[in-house]
Formats: C-alpha cells, sequence, structure tokens
DNA sequence: ACCGGAAAGTGGATACTGTCCACAAGTAGC
DNA sequence: GCTACTTGTGGACAGTATCCACTTTCCGGT
C-alpha cells in the first residue's frame, strides 16, 4: 500500500534520464514481489511521468522487465564475486578452487534468500546463455555464469577435475543450487527454516564436489 | 469427460461440471503458456459460461490456479512412476535401486522437457511440502516427491546409501534435476538441444548417486 | 540567431483482465 | 406446491498494456 516513493513534481518537460529512472522504479517492484510485479504504468507514476513516456525508451512491458532482469543478474554476479573474494589463492591451489566453487554455490544461494523477488526475475525470462551484456556483470566484468566457470577452471588446474570431468561441469553445479533456490523461492519447500537451507547448500556443494569426480 | 470442453451454447441452465470443466480449461492453457496463461475469464469463455459463473466454485483466479497446478503436479507423478515400472525388482537389489533413482530424474526431467508449461505450471506456486492432496498423485497415490523418498528408500535399503547420508537426501536430489529442468524451460539453458539436456541429466544422476556417499 | 526536424512527454481511447453486487433461473426439501 | 438454496447472468469498476494523434522541448545546420 505505498504509494508515491517519488512525489515531485518536476520543473522541466523533459525528465533527463527517464530510462534509467523506470529500470530503478522496476527494479524495486521486482524486489518487493518478483517478475510479476514488474509493472509499466506503476513505473512511469513512480518515475513522475505519464505512462505513455515510457514507450519512448522500451518497446513495451516485456523490454522494460527485461531491463530489470539484466539489472538483477547483476546483482546476483555481484553477491558472487563478494563471497569469492572472501578468499584469496594462497600455498594450497586445491583448497583455494575448492573454495572458490563453495562461494560461487553459497553466494548464489545467500543472494536467492535475501533478495528472492530479484533473483526469481533475475531468472524468469529466458536470455541468452552466453550473453555477454555488460548489465548482467559485476565488479569483474563476469556474469554469474562465467563466474561459475571461473572456479571450476582453478579446480581443474588445480588437479581435482580431469580435463574430460571437467566438460559442461557447470551445468551441472549450476542445476543443483539453482534447484534448490527456486525449490525454497517458489516450490514446495518455501517454508523451510533459512539455516536447514545452508546447510543443506553445504551438502549440495560437497556432493557437487565429490560427484563430479 | 461426457461434457462438450468446446464452446457450444448448452441448453440447460446449469452446466452440470462446471467446477471440472474450468480446471481442464486451465490446463490447457497452462500446458500452453505456463502459470501466466491461466486466466479466469478465458475459462469461463471456453466453458461456455459467463466469467462470474466461476466465483460459484472457486474464490477468486488464484484458487483457480491453484486447482489447475495440483493437476499438473498429479501429471509429473504418473512420469515418474511411468519410467519407474520400466523395470521390476530382481535379483540384484542394488542395481534395482539405483535404476529407481535414474528414473525418478529422468522422468522428472523428461517430463519438464515433454510439458513445459504444465511443469512451470506445477511448480509456480508454493504448495506445502508435504501437501498429501490426492489431487497430486497418479495411480500409485504418491506425489513426485514421495516418489523421489521411494527412490532413496532402496538405495538405502539395499546398503548403497548410510542412513545418516540418506537423511534428507531427497532434498539434494530434487535440487539437481529441478535446477536443469527450470534452467533449460524457463532459464539461461534454453535453446539447448534436447539430446544435450538429456545427457546432462544422466550425468547429473550419476553425481547424485556419487556424490551422496 | 533562426528555424525546422527529431526526440520526449501528454491525453484520449480500446481491449483485455479480476472482482464485486444485485438479480434470475433452476433445484431440492418440507 | 411453496420456499430456500445453489448456480449462473448482467452490469459495473478498477487496473493493466498498448495504439494514435498531439504538444512541448531541444538541437544542429544555415
Amino acid at each position: 500500500m505505498k504509494k508515491n516513493v517519488t512525489i515531485e513534481k518536476r520543473k522541466t518537460f523533459r525528465h533527463g534520464d527517464l530510462r534509467n529512472a523506470l529500470v530503478t522504479a522496476g527494479l524495486e517492484m521486482a524486489r518487493a514481489g518478483g517478475p510479476n510485479a514488474v509493472v509499466l504504468r506503476e513505473a512511469t507514476r513512480r518515475a513522475g511521468v505519464s505512462p505513455n513516456a515510457a514507450y519512448r525508451h522500451f518497446a513495451g512491458q516485456a523490454e522494460l522487465l527485461d531491463a530489470v532482469r539484466s539489472a538483477c543478474l547483476s546483482r546476483v554476479a555481484a553477491a558472487i564475486e563478494d563471497e569469492m573474494n572472501k578468499h584469496r589463492a594462497g600455498r594450497d591451489p586445491q583448497a583455494f578452487a575448492r573454495k572458490s566453487l563453495r562461494a560461487v554455490g553459497m553466494g548464489y544461494l545467500g543472494f536467492a534468500m535475501r533478495e528472492p523477488g530479484m533473483f526469481r526475475t533475475a531468472f524468469s525470462v529466458p536470455p541468452a546463455v552466453h550473453e555477454q551484456n555488460p548489465a548482467n556483470t559485476a565488479s569483474m566484468g563476469l556474469n554469474p555464469f562465467q563466474l561459475l566457470s571461473l572456479a571450476l577452471d582453478r579446480m581443474q588446474e588445480s588437479g581435482l577435475l580431469s580435463k574430460k570431468v571437467r566438460q559442461d561441469a557447470e551445468y551441472l553445479a549450476w542445476s543443483t543450487v539453482h534447484g534448490l533456490s527456486l525449490l525454497v523461492l517458489e516450490g514446495p519447500l518455501h517454508q523451510m527454516p533459512r539455516e536447514t537451507v545452508l546447510e543443506l547448500g553445504e551438502r549440495l556443494v560437497l556432493m557437487v564436489e565429490r560427484g563430479l569426480g
């Protein structure tokens, strides 16, 4: 029931940065209610502009949603990076590789639990697989998928994975955490307590590590 | 099944089986376009009835969608059962257990690829975890989650899993196939060829089997 | 410095959607 | 057979996306 976030009537006819304002408004809506809550008219309302103004910047609601999705993906990437940056490469490359993989998995899962709306939005619309859209990345310039690949590369380089097993392993690893995230967020595991989910996450990463070999 | 699902004008004022007709119509819409395509007015239209008639059988659109979701879940269960029934218990319990687990995973994944709309609908709305709704089950009277539990029980009984590892293993196993399914259906792996997905599915089941231990 | 075209925002209209209320048609129980 | 209850109808309202025609503003070439 919260209303006008920005009630101020601008003096200029031009908004100046409408496209950005719309994406930001959309992001907030996504955060609060997932992809279905990203509604074009509401975004224009929050930007203090008439509904049709949006059509000067987006072909339609779908395109706005896509821009919002991109922003959400970027947040996911940032969360993973944060988790990865907690450890630096030391004298034990294998331990570092393991920590990297774990960081990707738990960063992913953690973000899903912390920001369910954004997470669901990030993966609600089919984007291209290797979409190299800068809007999807965080400070390292890598999207979530590429961050996972990086962790798996470290596993292989340190001798934890054979070349053959390394092949397409990102899809297997990704599936596990993604699945758990969605089962918890919008699936039958909806009311599972947070700690239990995180414990399961740890077991999951371990399972991947052992099961890949 | 005797009523006209199509748009023929019925002679009787009473429809006779409206609730069912609405769910059926909703199921078709879900099949074609996923959860968002389940629209109340369209369902009444297909049932040849006025929009408000639906409110005599459902509190609102959400409740209709929930009934449709239940029907979709039941289809998932049926698909898994089909896959499981391809093998009977023989003299090697461990091999049977492994086949059961594989059947659950591949039945799940196979259904997701065969019926994307229904699959997405089945898991789009948070139901209770252990919801023992008969509408969710197939001929064995078990929902998908319980079928997975059954397979894991067979693993434990045949000595493939320790009691400790068996604990909550369904969540780990489920996450993997569910994740792959969703990544393929509505995620970044959208355009991956069908055979590749199935190969990944096989590797995934193997990973679970090895990784759980 | 002008002036004309392009860009950005407005207003109005249409066609959907879900949902509420008052009413009518049919059915079942006494 | 009369009455009460169930089921379906009609009309209305708010909210949504989107299209069209119009206005306001900016900017670049002369």
